[in-house]
RNA sequence: GUGGAUGUAGCUCAGUUGGUUAGAGCGCCGGAUUGUGGUUCCGGAGGUCGCCGGUUCAAGCCCGGUCUUCCACCCCA
């Protein structure tokens, strides 16, 4: 239709059904959070566009959002800008962009949240734990999983390197997939070994080269993997020192010998091993996650320098990752304040509604809200309804009076559409009678009750 | 950001080499049933064919642009 209204690209409405799923998910979430002891913490949609550039690398700025700035903005233009461009030359869009623009939509939670520490460091009790339920915005070209808005669920706990938060998180992590009743592999590395690998190959300034074509290992195979590397400028004799890494086989225990074997030399290394056989140990003897070394698990950000961590559905079509973390030691240094090493796990909610939605794993009850509807006759049978409404309500039970006195085929049919699973029916003989007409919806069958059995009658 | 597909009724889709008033199923509304939904029967409404422009006597169909959705790349949750 022409002039059918719409929505931004990359964005959705969410319907009612739908919404009662998101909550479903949000809370679940939530509530694990919570119980490790996180609490909540919101940022505002905007944060100023320098506190975002420059922290998700060049690929990352140009998926920020940028906000227009209001008022005159070509007043704000430089002069020697203006002339520029008056004079048909070409401008730099970065030039550009910082007058018009000045604040930006946050591309995720985890630089607001390390700008809030910084800025509110006085103030807080460390090792601070805060989870954080907002939706963030990537001006990315979308694809089915993939959209401009999306909520993000971030656990991080910063002030503290212990490796027992990586322990913790892990545990979180297989507490919520637990509840969700959903199958997934949870995946663990070092970037520590990573580095370290980068370091003996001699070219280490490749590390983010060579970490991301890793990442890629198993969507595009070891001869596509050692194809960009080399694209990228990694020497074949840097490329033979990392091979063993693909070489890698059996599960930790096993893994742990062949890294030490082939690393142990390499001070980097020997923590990175460390450090994964802390997390590995500890969580084993817990025995409520289990977790998978995956050397070539890579995870794109850059601020992550020790343990990551990112989880897949084992079951459904989803490929895509649900959840993703790992400890980042210098993420407040760029706002000013040093040695706060944090660590956290970000769950992908859009995400894990799709492979829930795709298995059929959100709980029935989920679908009605209502339990029972009053039919309306009329004014005089509209207000004896609202006093029992309100007995109802008081024991608990959601319950609606049909707003208007139109024809019964009407009301049940608003009933049967919203999944109402009982209708109570007061006429003029009812009301005279003391009695309600119940039916149940799903049976077809009704009954008189008084109205003091209503509620028994509705359980 | 690069490359490629797509768009016809609220939804899913037909629509011949360009040729009169553009169709179906589902849904919606009304009636059969003035106190009964989900089944059945009958009737009805709803489309300037995504948008803008061009070619043509004539465009849903051809061409250009633009937007949407989807796919691959890039990157990512």
């Amino acid at each position: 239709m022409a002039n059918m209204p719409s929505i931004p690209k990359g964005t959705r409405d969410f319907s009612p059904v739908e919404m009662l799923r998101r909550k479903h998910i949000f809370g679940t979430i939530e509530t694990v959070f919570r119980k490790y002891g996180f609490l909540p913490l919101e940022t505002p949609a905007m944060e100023k566009l320098e506190t975002l550039t420059g922290k998700y690398g060049e690929e990352g700025d140009r998926l920020i959002f940028k906000v227009l700035n209001n008022g005159d903005v070509w007043k704000e233009v430089a002069p020697e800008l203006k002339a520029a461009l008056a004079k048909g030359e070409e401008v730099h869009p970065g030039k550009l962009a910082t007058s018009l623009s000045g604040k930006a939509l946050r591309y995720d939670l985890t630089v607001p949240f390390a700008r809030y520490v910084v800025q509110h460091r006085n103030e807080l009790a460390f090792p601070f734990k805060r989870y954080q339920i907002q939706p963030v915005w990537r001006a990315d070209r979308p694809q089915k999983g993939r959209y401009r808005e999306f909520y993000q669920c971030d656990a991080d706990v910063i002030g503290s390197k212990s490796l027992l938060n990586e322990v913790e998180l892990v545990e979180l992590t297989a507490e919520v997939f637990n509840a969700f009743g959903l199958q997934v592999a949870i995946k663990v590395n070092d970037r520590k070994v990573l580095s370290a690998i980068a370091e003996i190959s001699g070219q280490p300034e490749k590390v983010v080269d060579m970490v991301t074509a890793i990442d890629k290992l198993d969507k595009i195979g070891l001869e596509k993997v050692q194809e960009e590397m080399r694209a990228k400028g990694i020497s074949e004799t840097a490329l033979a020192t990392i091979a063993p890494l693909f070489r890698l086989h059996g599960t930790w225990p096993a893994q742990k010998q062949q890294l030490q074997d082939w690393l142990g030399s390499v001070p980097l290394a020997q923590e990175g091993i460390r450090d994964l056989s802390t997390v590995f140990d500890t969580a084993g003897q817990l025995g409520n996650a289990t977790l998978e070394f995956d050397p070539t698990l890579a995870r794109g950000l850059d601020y992550y320098t020790g343990a990551i961590f990112e989880v897949k559905a084992n079951e459904g079509s989803l490929q895509s990752s649900i959840a993703g973390g790992g400890r980042y030691d210098d993420l407040t240094g760029i706002f000013g304040l040093k040695d706060m090493s944090g660590v956290g796990i970000s769950f992908g909610a859009d995400r894990i509604y799709d492979v829930l939605l795709e298995l059929g794993k959100f709980p029935a009850e989920l679908g009605s809200s209502t339990r029972v509807l009053f039919a309306n006759f009329g004014d005089a049978e509209a207000l004896h309804c609202l006093k029992l409404l309100r007995t109802v309500r008081e024991a608990g039970i959601a319950a609606e009076l049909y707003p208007d006195a139109v024809k019964m085929a009407k009301q049940f049919k608003y009933a049967d559409d919203k999944g109402i699973p009982f209708v109570a029916i007061i006429g003029e003989n009812e009301m005279k009678q003391g009695i309600v007409t119940v039916k149940e919806m799903k049976s077809g069958e009704q009954r008189a009750v008084k109205e003091g059995e209503l509620l028994d009658a509705i359980v």
